[in-house]
DNA sequence: TTTAAATTTCAGTCTTTCCTGAAATCACGG
DNA sequence: CCGTGATTTCAGGAAAGACTGAAATTTAAA
């Protein structure tokens, strides 16, 4: 399957902009392929489509999957899998967000955890020290803990909220 | 400077999680332990802390002053520069999610829009994906304008509101 | 079953990025 | 303006990560 130029172009910034969030070139790019598809595609045309090895398809199509980003469908009388992305951005921005914080985040907030814990018997470390560590976990904590309650914010209230912007301020007084 | 468990800990952690997000680890240990550390350090100071060259935290340190989270000092009676980074965990995140968007999220914008205007004259491209592509850059518009509002806000008010959490939705009804 | 298409696994290779150490440059006191 | 110490630059090497292609496995139709 051929892509226009505006297609290519924007599958290619994609895939630079992942790198630079620590996501490989091939999944972005094949997300994006996905995203922008109005069908859903087999492994084979996404391989064609972007001149990558179709294991490469495979592994990176797994990934996004685990991301909750793309899904699975079937054509009857088809044996061949075919691949589609969520459309809606919001829940694509959802489900990356949500994906990063299991990942990163609450690791890090255990990671945190453990050094505070430790540092109660450790007296080689400085008390400033341990107290930085001790607000930094709380400043995670707290961060996720809104995060939290917006995710569980019904969408057209956040989109509400958002377009209010500065003016909520106002508001709470 | 010998660094004790508890510091060596976080600094390590800090460095794995960077690689996750596109930041080189010597770039994320350096900047943990700045972070920790309660007086500025020179970059002898910080190359045997962490066993690495030091033309590596020379590099280092200059990527991290280009984002605004570290800074030079000196003492009186010194050649040598000392370096501190901000302690503020706000301003710490504020100058990350800043660096990242005029880094990322702009140059995308740019793209996008671009992609729209070639969509214009571009009659091999589906109506469907020049509207996605349209809407992708409403989306990234929006947030970011979004974000702008955020930054604006008086720190104590943006407390306010984050730790109302999903009460704010009541008082907008 | 058997067979053939579809998919996945994985060892090896390739790319990219990171890091090092030597040399160059800079900066300041004498 | 020379010399010493501090800093930076940069070419090359090392490490990490991504990608490929062949072989193995799975799947389902015949």
């Amino acid at each position: 399957m051929k892509l226009t130029p505006t297609v290519q172009r924007c599958i290619l910034h994609w895939g630079e902009m992942a790198s630079r969030w620590g996501v490989s070139r091939s999944v972005a790019q094949i997300h994006a392929l996905l995203f922008l598809a109005p069908q859903p595609l087999t492994a084979d045309e996404i391989a064609e489509s972007l001149s990558v090895a179709r294991s490469n398809v495979s592994v990176s199509l797994k990934e996004l999957q685990s991301w909750d980003l793309v899904s699975v469908t079937h054509v009857l009388g088809d044996r061949r899998d075919y691949f589609q992305a969520r459309k809606d951005i919001w829940e694509v921005l959802a489900m990356i967000m949500d994906g990063r914080k299991k990942r990163e985040i609450d690791p890090t907030v255990q990671t945190l955890r453990e050094c505070v814990a430790e540092g109660k018997r450790d007296h080689e470390t400085p008390e400033e020290v341990k107290e930085r560590i001790a607000s930094m976990l709380e400043f995670i904590e707290e961060v996720s803990g809104w995060y939290e309650q917006i995710r569980s914010m019904p969408r057209p209230t956040l989109l509400k909220l958002m377009r209010m912007g500065t003016k909520v301020a106002k508001v709470i007084g």
